[in-house]
DNA sequence: GTTAGCATGTAAGGAGTTACATGATTTT
DNA sequence: AAAATCATGTAACTCCTTACATGCTAAC
C-alpha cells in the first residue's frame, strides 16, 4: 500500500478512462475540459497519479496485441512506443464504483462535488440524490454563517468587504437554487417509472457513436 | 530569511492586524468572518503563521505597560497572559503595503482575489483598477476556454456535464458582470473629485435601503 | 463539578504546484 | 532546419489540513 491518493485528480482519472482509455497528455486536455471552470491540473499532477494508479493496479498499460478492432483507424497506431494508453482494470472499476457510492462530506466540498457532479452519469440515483441533498444542507449552513457574520460586524465594515460578502452571499443563493432544480427534477424522474425500486444499475442510454476526438 | 510565507493567509493576518491588534484566536474567527464564503482556516494553519510572521518581525506581541488606552473595557484585559496580543511593527505594514499593491496574477487567481478585494480599502485606487482589471481578463480568459471545450466535444457529453458547463459559465458569466459594475464604479469616483489624485479613502457611496433578504 | 468555550500550540502529512529536463513528431 | 506541439516524466517545494495535546476560565 503506498501512498493513499485520495483526491479530485483519481477520481476525474478513473472515471475518464472509464469512457475509453487514453494516454497522459490526451487525458490531461479531456480533464482540463472536464473541469474547464473550476480546476486545471498540470503534467506534474497528472503523471504522479498515473504512476501510483498504476501501482495500485487500477489502472494498466493497454498493449494492443490483437490484429484490428481498431476504434479509430485515423489515427495510426504506433508500432513504438512513443505513447503510453492507460485503461482501467477491473479493480479500477470497482474503485471509481466505491468513489462514486461516497455521499459524505467528500462527496459535498467544493472540489469534490464538481467532479462528482461531472460523473451522475456513472452514479446511483439515490446516491445522486444523497450527494445533492447534502450540497444543499451545506450551502445553507455557509449562508448562516455568514449571514451571522455579517449581522454581528454590521457597522465596522468598509463597503468594499461588504459589498464582498453581498456579491458571496448572492453566489451561494444561486447555487442553491440551482440544487433546488436538480433535486426537484431527480426526484421527479425518479419516480416516474410508476416502479418502486429506482433500479439498481446506472441504466447507459450512451449511444455507440465512434469517438472521434476533435483536437483542438 | 526563514521560509517565505506568501500565501492567503499572511495577507488576511497582516491586513486584519493592521485594524488593530489581537490575539490568535480572535484574529480566526475575524479571519473566517472576513473570508467567510470562499474559505475557512484552522488553527493549525493560523498559529505556525503567527509564529513566522513574528520571527520575520512583521508583527510583535504587544506588551501594554501604559495604564489605560482600553478600547473596550467590558471584557476585563486579563492581568496575567494567557493571551498573546499582536500588532504590525511597522516591517509588516511595509509588507503588507506591498502585498497590496500586486497587481499580477497573484491578485487576481480566485483565492488572492479575494483576500484583496476584502482589504480594497487600503488599496490604492489605481491598484485596485488593475486588479479588478486583471480578475476580468482571465475570467473571459476561462470563458473562452470553457465555451471551447464545449463546442469542440458537444455531441458526447452527457447532460450532468453539459449541465455542470451551463452552471459554470453563468456564475462566470455573472462575476464578469459584477466585475465591470465595479470597474465602471472605480472610474466614476476616481475621476469625480476633478483632482488628479484619487483621494486616499474609499468613500461609502452604499445607499442605505435595508437589507432584508427575501429567501424563498 | 462538569460541560462548553476560550486560548495556544506541535507533528505529520496530503494534494497538488512549479520549475525543470528530455525526446519524438509534425508543421512551416 | 527551425519552431511548435505532442508526449513523458522528476525533484523540490508550498501552503495548508488533520489530528493531537494542553491548560485556563466561564456557565449551568
Amino acid at each position: 500500500m503506498g501512498g493513499h491518493r485520495s483526491g479530485v485528480l483519481e477520481l476525474a482519472v478513473l472515471g475518464l478512462l472509464h469512457e475509453t482509455p487514453m494516454h497522459g497528455y490526451e487525458l490531461r486536455k479531456r480533464l482540463n475540459a472536464l473541469l474547464g471552470a473550476f480546476r486545471a491540473f498540470g503534467y506534474g499532477s497528472l503523471y504522479p497519479c498515473l504512476k501510483e494508479l498504476l501501482a495500485q493496479g487500477l489502472i494498466a498499460e493497454e498493449s494492443p496485441p490483437g490484429p484490428a478492432a481498431g476504434t479509430a483507424p485515423a489515427k495510426p497506431l504506433a508500432g513504438r512506443r512513443s505513447k503510453i494508453v492507460y485503461r482501467l482494470t477491473a479493480e479500477g472499476k470497482e474503485r471509481l464504483q466505491d468513489l462514486l457510492s461516497e455521499s459524505g462530506p467528500a462527496a459535498w466540498e467544493d472540489d469534490g462535488f464538481g467532479v462528482r457532479f461531472a460523473f451522475f452519469g456513472l452514479t446511483r440515483a439515490d446516491i445522486r440524490l444523497r450527494i445533492l441533498e447534502g450540497r444543499r444542507t451545506r450551502l445553507e449552513e455557509r449562508l448562516d454563517g455568514v449571514r451571522a457574520a455579517m449581522a454581528r460586524t454590521r457597522e465596522r465594515l468598509d463597503s468594499y468587504t461588504l459589498e464582498l460578502h453581498r456579491h458571496g452571499l448572492e453566489s451561494v443563493e444561486r447555487e442553491v437554487r440551482w440544487l433546488n432544480e436538480l433535486i426537484a427534477s431527480e426526484r421527479e424522474s425518479g419516480q416516474d417509472p410508476a416502479g418502486p425500486r429506482p433500479a439498481g444499475g446506472p441504466q447507459h442510454q450512451h449511444d455507440p457513436q465512434q469517438d472521434h476526438i476533435t483536437e483542438e
